[in-house]
DNA sequence: ACAGGATGGTTCAAATCTGAACAACAAGTA
DNA sequence: TACTTGTTGTTCAGATTTGAACCATCCTGT
């Protein structure tokens, strides 16, 4: 740990903002999504995926990749988005240790009345305030790093 | 609700890319610092806030706002700090109600022990795959969307 | 066919986060 | 001075997250 590259005022200015404003940005969306609609992000993330998907449908590994969180978190989710009937659990056909999470026509007009305002609140803050360019920049940053972390 | 703005392919694919990778990214650096040192991200930022300032010392409501977290929150970590040495709280001599964050010596030198470590992470999986050009960008772009969200 | 190792999903305990309620103090006004 | 309003930090209950442990099932090579 010797020799320590540490970070030159462009770097540190560039992490720290993007540390700081996605935090920030996180707390904006939850807020509007529990007051419009009872949900959290990572619930509303889900049903995004699902809608998505041609079948409305995912395997729950997938599913918890695609929303970047553990697998026991998305259990947990799915198990309270079943409740409030917006998800179903299905076994998988092609594998018995499989569970398809399943968007319910429930679930698909929640999300049709929800969409509206979180994007309000996405663009609000983020996409409109940015230039085409930055939105582009902003795309392959993000890629790459993503990228890199997925392995 | 009517006139419902969606997001065309551009801004839609730097959302997204922007979401995953910053919670994709928060998930590794937890990973390193806990594996490391046994710290959470928001304790490790708690001892950055207060090791960059001139007497090492914050009051709660600022440093909770510097580390974006809530109030209650930044409570909790600061007694666990404080049990594990890292930090003190003081009584704030202008304000009877307020109380003051501080390093301590042993605070400072974990920080210096495991900043390295943490620095690269950063490095490898954002700051060192960006050109110049990028990480301006996501400066400024972060710096609006930041400045919109506190108020 | 079958042993051995991977993979899928759930359960569990522990840690953490948030917002609301609260009590103590501050600061300005009549 | 007494009142009113706003701020500060803590406490509390409830919800959520994570990783480890676990069992069931798949898959590969022999």
């Amino acid at each position: 740990m010797t020799d320590t590259r540490w970070l030159d005022d462009t770097e540190m200015a560039a992490w720290r903002a993007f540390l700081s404003t996605s935090h920030l940005l996180e707390r904006r969306i939850e807020e509007q999504l529990k007051a419009a609609a009872g949900l959290t992000h990572p619930q509303y993330e889900i049903l995004v995926r699902l809608a998505d998907t041609p079948d409305r449908q995912m395997r729950m590994t997938e599913l918890a990749r695609g929303v970047v969180v553990s697998k026991s978190a998305l259990t947990y989710q799915i198990t309270r988005l079943e409740k409030a009937g917006l998800v179903e659990r299905a076994t998988c056909p092609s594998d018995d240790r499989g569970v398809l999470a399943v968007l319910t026509e429930a679930g698909m007009r929640c999300l049709e009345r929800v969409a509206p305002g979180h994007l309000a609140v996405v663009r609000a803050y983020l996409v409109d305030r940015l230039t085409r360019d930055e939105l582009e920049v902003m795309t392959t940053a993000m890629r790459k790093t993503e990228r890199a972390l997925r392995e």
